[in-house]
DNA sequence: GTGTATCGAATTTTT
DNA sequence: TTCGATACAC
C-alpha cells in the first residue's frame, strides 16, 4: 500500500492525523481538500476504525462516489464498501426510509421534486381562491422552504406572532394556511420534498431520543464537506449526531460560500469555534490548482468583501498568462469570440474539449453559446437547465413508477391517470378531489373504489369503468413489481400503458427524441439493476432506482469519457477544475445579478461567486463581457460588470479595444448600425456614464473599497483612439501587408473575405502556416 | 373531453 | 424568444 502521508503536505497530513476530537479544515481554493477528506478516511480504516461507523456528507454524489473509489483504491474495497458517503439529502432520505415510519410516512415515501412541489402549491393556491400574483407559487414555496430549514413546522409558526406579521406586511397574511395546507397534502399523498427530508430527520433526533442514541453510536466519525453552504437544519443534524463524540471534521472556505439563497448560513463555519472551544484548527493556503496569476488576481477580488476569515492563498505553480478580457459587441459576438479561442487552443495548446469549461450565471445563457459552438463543430455538453428527469416524457414515466411504489403519490397519479389519454377530463378529476375530500380519503382510494362512490359523485358508467381499469391497471403492475425485476416491470409498463405507442405515433423530430429518452430512461433502470445486484449491499428495489433519480443532480451524471466542452453555471462549477476557463456575461444586472445588488451581504455573495468561478481555472482564464445581449426577446444594452475593474489590473489583458474605436472613428458606418447605432453611443447613455464618472471624480470613496491603479477603462470612446494607430481592425488591413499575431507570430495577409463587420483574413504565417482568422477577434499589429 | 389558437409572462443561482 | 395557461371550437 503506498504510503499516503508521504503525499501529503504539513498542514494537509496534520488534518488527516488529527482523527480525534472536533476539526476544522479551512481550505483555500484548490488546495487539496478533497485530497485531505479522502486521506483522512482512509488513515481512519487503516487505525482500525470500522467504516461502519463513518459518516462522510459531501456536496454531490458523485463527489461521493469518486471519494470512495479512492478511498476503496488506498484500503481495498471491502473496507470502503460500508462507508455511509452522499450529500445530506441522500444519506438522510436512506435513513429516513427506516425511521420515517415513526412520524406516520410510509417507508417508501415519495420524494417531491421542485416541479412538484410547485403542482402541488398552484393547485393550493387556487383552491383558496387567492390572488396567483400575489401569492406566487414558487416564492411562497421559497419562503415555505426558509420556514422548514429553520426548523419552524406549521405549529411553531402559528405560534410565532412576528412571522404571521412579518408575512402580513409583505401582503401574505394567509401563508400560514398554506403552508398548513401544503404540509397536508404532502402528508397524505406519502411524500417529501426536498427540505422535509432535513426537517424530518431533525424531527425524529429530537422525538425519539433512542433513535439519536442509535446513530451516535453508529457514525462515530463525521465528516462534512464545504461546510460553508450547510443551512441551518443540517447544522443542527450533524451537531445532535456529533454530540457524543465530538468526533467531527468539518472541510469548508468561507470565500466560496454561495448558497444563502437556499439557506446556507456561513455562521456555521465562521462560529465552529463557539460551538466546539476545543476545536483544531488547520488552515490550508498553498494553492495546487491554479497559476499565480489567477491566484494572485483571485485574491483581489475576494479583498473586496468585509466578511471573511483571514487567510493567505498562495501557490509555487507558474505565473501563467494573464487573464485575458474580451469586450463583445452582443451575446453572439461573445460565444463566436470563446468558440474561436477553444478552436485555436485545442491546436496551439494541445488541448481537448474535455479541458475547457465555459460558466455563466444563468442557464438562460447557453443557449448562444451553444449556437457558436455547433457552427465550429465543437463538442459540447450543457448542465443543469432542464435535465434529464425534469422533461415531460420522462416525469410522466416516472410518474407511473412512482404510483406502483406509493399509490397515494398524488402528483403522480394526476399526471398519470389522463396521460396517455383514456376519456378522464378535468370534471371528473374535480368530482375525485371533492369525494377524497369528503371521505377524508386518497385520490386513489376514491378511483380504486369508484363503483362505491360513483352514484354519489355523478360520474357515469363509462367514466367509472376508465377510472376502474385504471386501477386494475396499476394494481396489476404492483403484484408484477412482487416477483419480476424492476426493468421488466417497468418495460412491460411502458407498453401496457400505451406510453411508448402514442409516443412512437408522433414522427416530428422532438416526438422522437421523445422516444428517444424514455428509451434511455429504461435503459438506465437496467444498468441500475444490473449494477446493484452486483453489489453486496445493493439494493435493486424500484424504490431505491427512484430515491436515485429524484436525488440525482446534473453533476452526478457525467461519463467519464465524454470529451466535450462543459457548459453550466458558475454554481454547477463549484469543486471542479478545468485547465482553460471562460467566464461569460461579467455585465451589470447579470454578473452580479440584478437581483442581488441590493444589500451588501448579497453582493458579497456574488463576489464569492466570481471568486470561486475564477478559481477553477488551472491555468487559463478568460472574462468576457458585451456591451449589448439578447433578453427577453429584445437587444438591451449592458455596461460591463463591477467586478471587472475590482480585478487588480495587472493580472489582466485587455484584448480589444481597438473594436469600439473603430466603431466611432466615423470613416465608415458600414458595421456601424449592425447592432443599432444607438445601443451604445446614444447621447444619453455617455451623459449618464459621464456623470457617474465625475461624481467618482469628486469622491473617490464611492465607487471603490480599495484604491486600484488607473488602466484603460471600459469608456469606448475618445480615450482609445490612440491604440488603433498600431492594431489592425478590418478597415485598416490591406492585402500584402505583414502582420503580427499573438501566437502564430509573423504572417502575411493574402486574402480578405467577407463583408467589413465580419471580415475573414487569410494569412500566411511563417512558422504556422496558413491560417483564416476572424478579424474581429485575432489581435493582430501591422508591422509593414 | 380533446385539440388548437392566441395571448401573456418570464430569467438568478439548486438539493 | 419560448413556454405556459386559458379560451374556444369540434
Amino acid at each position: 500500500m503506498e504510503n499516503y502521508l508521504d503525499l501529503l503536505n504539513e498542514p494537509q497530513r496534520k488534518a488527516v492525523e488529527a482523527t480525534e476530537g472536533p476539526v476544522m479544515v479551512i481550505a483555500g481554493a484548490g488546495s487539496g481538500k478533497t485530497r485531505v477528506l479522502t486521506y483522512r478516511i482512509a488513515h481512519l480504516l487503516n487505525k482500525g476504525v470500522d467504516s461502519f461507523n463513518i459518516l462522510s456528507l459531501t456536496f454531490t454524489n458523485k463527489a461521493a462516489k469518486e471519494m470512495k473509489e479512492r478511498i476503496a483504491n488506498v484500503v481495498g474495497h471491502s473496507e470502503a464498501k460500508n462507508l455511509w458517503m452522499g450529500t445530506f439529502h441522500s444519506v438522510f432520505a436512506r435513513m429516513l426510509r427506516v425511521e420515517a415510519p415513526l412520524l406516520g410516512y410510509p417507508s417508501d415515501f415519495t420524494i417531491y421534486d421542485q416541479q412538484d412541489a410547485v403542482s402541488v402549491m398552484s393547485k393550493i393556491i387556487t383552491e383558496m381562491n387567492l390572488d396567483k400574483d400575489i401569492y406566487k407559487p414558487k416564492q411562497v414555496l421559497g419562503r415555505i422552504s426558509q420556514y422548514k430549514n429553520n426548523l419552524i413546522t406549521v405549529r411553531a409558526y402559528h405560534n410565532n406572532q412576528a412571522l404571521i406579521e412579518a408575512d402580513a406586511e409583505a401582503m401574505k397574511p394567509r401563508m400560514g394556511d398554506i403552508y398548513r395546507a401544503y404540509v397536508d397534502r404532502c402528508f397524505k399523498s406519502g411524500a417529501m420534498d426536498f427540505d422535509d427530508l432535513l426537517l424530518r430527520t431533525n424531527e425524529i433526533l429530537t422525538r425519539f431520543p433512542e433513535v439519536l442514541s442509535k446513530y451516535q453510536e453508529r457514525f462515530k466519525y463525521i465528516m462534512v464537506d464545504e461546510y460553508q453552504d450547510t443551512n441551518h437544519s443540517q447544522y443542527l443534524i450533524v451537531k445532535a449526531l456529533a454530540s457524543r463524540y465530538e468526533n467531527i471534521c468539518v472541510v469548508g472556505d468561507d470565500a466560496q460560500s454561495i448558497y444563502a439563497f437556499r439557506g446556507a448560513n456561513i455562521r456555521n463555519i465562521l462560529s465552529f469555534k463557539q460551538d466546539y472551544p476545543d476545536a483544531q484548527l488547520y488552515p490550508l493556503e498553498q494553492n495546487y490548482r491554479s497559476s499565480q496569476n489567477i491566484v494572485q488576481a483571485a485574491n483581489t477580488i475576494i479583498a473586496h468583501n468585509q466578511d471573511q476569515l483571514e487567510k493567505n492563498v498562495w501557490t509555487s505553480n507558474e505565473e501563467g498568462e494573464k487573464i485575458a478580457v474580451y469586450r463583445a459587441l452582443s451575446d453572439a459576438d461573445e460565444a463566436r469570440y470563446i468558440a474561436s479561442q477553444i478552436w485555436e487552443r485545442q491546436i496551439s495548446d494541445h488541448l481537448q474539449p474535455k479541458d475547457f469549461a465555459i460558466l455563466y450565471r444563468t442557464n438562460a445563457q447557453s443557449r448562444a453559446l451553444e449556437e457558436a459552438l455547433r457552427k465550429r463543430g465543437i463538442k459540447y455538453r450543457v448542465f443543469g437547465g432542464t435535465s434529464f428527469y425534469q422533461r415531460k416524457e420522462i416525469k410522466d414515466m416516472v410518474g407511473y413508477m412512482r404510483l406502483l411504489i406509493n399509490q397515494n403519490d398524488e402528483e403522480a397519479l394526476l399526471r398519470t391517470i389522463n396521460y396517455p389519454a383514456r376519456g378522464i377530463g378535468q370534471t371528473t378529476i374535480s368530482k375525485l378531489l371533492v369525494a377524497a375530500d369528503q371521505h377524508q380519503s386518497t385520490l386513489f382510494n376514491i378511483v380504486e373504489n369508484i363503483s362505491m362512490y360513483a352514484p354519489t359523485i355523478g360520474i357515469n358508467a363509462g367514466t367509472s369503468n376508465k377510472l376502474n381499469d385504471f386501477a386494475l391497471l396499476i394494481k396489476r403492475f404492483q403484484v408484477m413489481l412482487k416477483t419480476h425485476d424492476v426493468y421488466e416491470v417497468t418495460m412491460e409498463m411502458a407498453k401496457a400503458t400505451g406510453l411508448l405507442r402514442t409516443l412512437k405515433e408522433d414522427s416530428t423530430p422532438e416526438g422522437i427524441s421523445r422516444l428517444e429518452n424514455v428509451q434511455e430512461l429504461l435503459n438506465s433502470i437496467q444498468g441500475y439493476v444490473d449494477e446493484q445486484k452486483q453489489l453486496e449491499d445493493g439494493d435493486a428495489s424500484l424504490s431505491g432506482f427512484l430515491e436515485n433519480i429524484a436525488l440525482a443532480t446534473d453533476a452526478d451524471n457525467t461519463d467519464e469519457d465524454d470529451n466535450q466542452v462543459n457548459l453550466m453555471t458558475v454554481h454547477l462549477a463549484k469543486g471542479l477544475e478545468f485547465p482553460v476557463v471562460f467566464i461569460a456575461g461579467l455585465e451589470e444586472n447579470l454578473f452580479p445579478s440584478m437581483m442581488a445588488v441590493n444589500t451588501r451581504a448579497e453582493l458579497e455573495e456574488e463576489r464569492r461567486l466570481f471568486y470561486v468561478a475564477l478559481t477553477r481555472a488551472e491555468k487559463v482564464a478568460y472574462f468576457t463581457y458585451s456591451v449589448s445581449r439578447f433578453r427577453w426577446g429584445k437587444i438591451i444594452d449592458c455596461e460591463p460588470s463591477r467586478f471587472l475593474e475590482e480585478v487588480d489590473s495587472n493580472y489582466l489583458d485587455w484584448k480589444n479595444l481597438h473594436i469600439p474605436t473603430q466603431r466611432n472613428s466615423n470613416n465608415s458606418g458600414l458595421s456601424a448600425d449592425l447592432f443599432g447605432d444607438d445601443n451604445y453611443s446614444a447621447p444619453a447613455r455617455y451623459s449618464s456614464e459621464s456623470r457617474e464618472k465625475s461624481a467618482a471624480r469628486q469622491n473617490p470613496n464611492i465607487r471603490r473599497a480599495t484604491p486600484t491603479p488607473p488602466k484603460a477603462n471600459f469608456k469606448p470612446v475618445g480615450e482609445t483612439k490612440s491604440t488603433s494607430a498600431n492594431t489592425a481592425n478590418h478597415l485598416g488591413l490591406q492585402i500584402g501587408q505583414v502582420v503580427l499575431h499573438d501566437r502564430f507570430g509573423r504572417g502575411e495577409v493574402k486574402d480578405l473575405q467577407g463583408d467589413p463587420s465580419d471580415m475573414k483574413a487569410i494569412i500566411h504565417f511563417d512558422t504556422a502556416g496558413e491560417k483564416k482568422l476572424l478579424l474581429n477577434f485575432a489581435k493582430l499589429k501591422i508591422i509593414s
